[in-house]
DNA sequence: TTGAAAGCGGTACCAA
DNA sequence: TTGGTACCGCTTTCAA
């Protein structure tokens, strides 16, 4: 490259980056360009973050869980948001190792900022990750972690939510689906929660139900309804809601009259089905606010890591409970 | 580190990738680990693969389309069964350049392999990919690219299963739904292109359908259906298929009789509704399959880029149509 | 068995 | 206005 153009490295670095601090002829700067043009050059990123010292990279390790459409969309704009501010977004991918483990994977990309989702990344990891360099370590999930930053997604509130609801609609005998699918557990698992604290105390009864996303699974478990003796359920979320309601009702079951159901997450398809489907609207940060706080932590690394709930449940009553 | 230990950096290398062209004693081996572990230190990636000059970081640029269901799986799969294969799998963020100004900034990574999916990578693009090092530049995507191998997915063929078996049941009067959601048209045009395809020459008409994915537009469509005198529509996919024939239902539209409507994508929901859906089931390659190409054309890159239709369209009939 | 040193591709200081 | 050079962290000869 800086042979082509017949001038040093040096040169070639201060033209394509427009190093304000030296000024070049111009017609070097054209022999430069052009000699850039004619092999293709493409700066070398580790090699410049190398000596730099530090990157503009956001790493973001792949969800362990199946994405769901609100959190998908969730995702897209933080990258979005994210890229706007000049950063690059990697999401580092797929299997492999897990929590403190993957840290290590992780902090040898040397990222200026890891943003976690889900569990699964402990105290540990979060020092192994700052000690190589990254300047803010952000979690995404049900619990903060030591040192780092970490914004609350919490799950038992939504379970909350819809038990109170189900409760101030008179309901007392009160079914919890609970998801057989993989990966869903650490959400399932405080949804349930969350029934079971906003009714401890009361008359009412919980009770969960284990339930593979399949048809003849939910088949099944209409099939035992009316020896269950429940008159309420919540059903995780709208597609499983979907699943049970379609199966209550061929087993002769009316909702919301012999049960109520309500789902989460508020799609769309829960208010084309009939009877309208209820159900606790999710609201998740923007992506452009979890930028701001990405990149307020990068630019201040020293300020105390902060925790935010950023998880907000509000019931949308329709016809189904 | 090497400090630390007490030895140099280069035994230091030597211990923590087990060099088996050089022999270290055991306590020198341990001296170096515990120095590691003390130190919590990690190899710089960028360091290493500077030196090597080659990476194992398969880049992905992140769609530029929302991502349904069926297309998310397959990313999982792929990102996984790469990642067995040793690959570092980094999926690329969010906004930025198209196209080839995008190739020019993947290139800067130095990926040993980019995968592409969608339109938008021009041959100047695999060019620029090429040069800087990658060994193999994949597209998954309607078109295949000079110099790159290609996955066609040949959303015409959807199309033209759902038409061809609309016509086989009688229909004449023919709509099809394209969805106005940003992002979408390079699957939805293809798919209209395939129903005319399928239909050309017979008696039958083909009605393109615009419809935003709100209820509000699905009744206006559904509040002028009879004027528009069709009695079959292809719905684009199984969830717009939902939208319109609540719509439609809720007009007094009777399905199938009055109109037959099919979707695509075979999701859970098709088998739901009732009437239960007819479906297009989009068979995609399997994870492990494209990750096994990539490998190949990765240890290979001399062989000549080859283009593979990988989009397998099956009609599902089911009580829709 | 270990260490010294070169070099990967950039950036930035200092000298010319 | 430019070039020489040191250096970022690591791997890999070559010598000791």
């Amino acid at each position: 490259m800086a042979r082509l153009a017949g001038v040093s490295r040096a040169t070639v670095s201060y033209v394509l980056n427009n190093t304000s601090a030296v000024r070049i002829s111009e017609p070097t700067r054209r022999r430069v360009h052009e000699a850039a043009k004619e092999l293709g050059y493409v700066p070398h990123a580790a090699a410049r973050s190398l000596r730099a010292g530090h990157s503009r990279m956001v790493l973001m390790p792949a969800p362990t869980f199946p994405v769901g459409p609100l959190y998908g969309q969730f995702l897209s704009d933080l990258q979005v948001a994210l890229g706007r501010l000049d950063y690059t977004v990697v999401q580092y991918g797929g299997a492999g190792p897990y929590g403190d483990e993957a840290a290590r994977a992780w902090a040898e990309l040397r990222p200026v900022a890891v943003l976690v989702p889900g569990a699964g990344l402990g105290p540990k990891g979060v020092t192994v990750l700052k000690r190589s360099g990254a300047r803010a370590v952000v979690t995404l999930g049900p619990e903060s972690v030591e040192g780092a930053h970490a914004l609350l997604m919490d799950h038992e509130a939504v379970g909350h939510c819809a038990g109170s609801h189900l409760y101030d609609r008179g309901r007392r005998r009160i079914g919890v689906l609970v998801p057989e699918e993989d990966g869903l557990e650490s959400f399932s698992t405080p949804r349930l929660a969350g029934v079971r604290h906003a009714l401890h105390g009361t008359d009412a009864t919980v009770t969960a139900l284990p339930l593979g996303y399949e048809e003849e699974a939910a088949a099944r478990l209409a099939a035992r309804w009316r020896e269950l003796g429940l008159d309420a359920v919540f059903a995780y979320n709208d597609e499983y809601a979907m699943l049970l309601m379609r199966a209550l009702h061929d087993e002769g079951v009316r909702i919301p009259e012999d049960a109520a159901v309500i789902g989460a997450d508020d799609l769309m398809l829960g208010r084309l089905l009939r009877p309208r489907l209820s159900t606790v609207h999710i609201e998740l940060p923007s992506g452009r606010d979890l930028a701001e706080l990405v990149d307020h932590a990068v630019r201040d690394p020293g300020a105390a890591p902060e925790t935010h709930k950023v998880l907000g449940a509000t019931v949308v009553h329709r016809d189904s409970s």
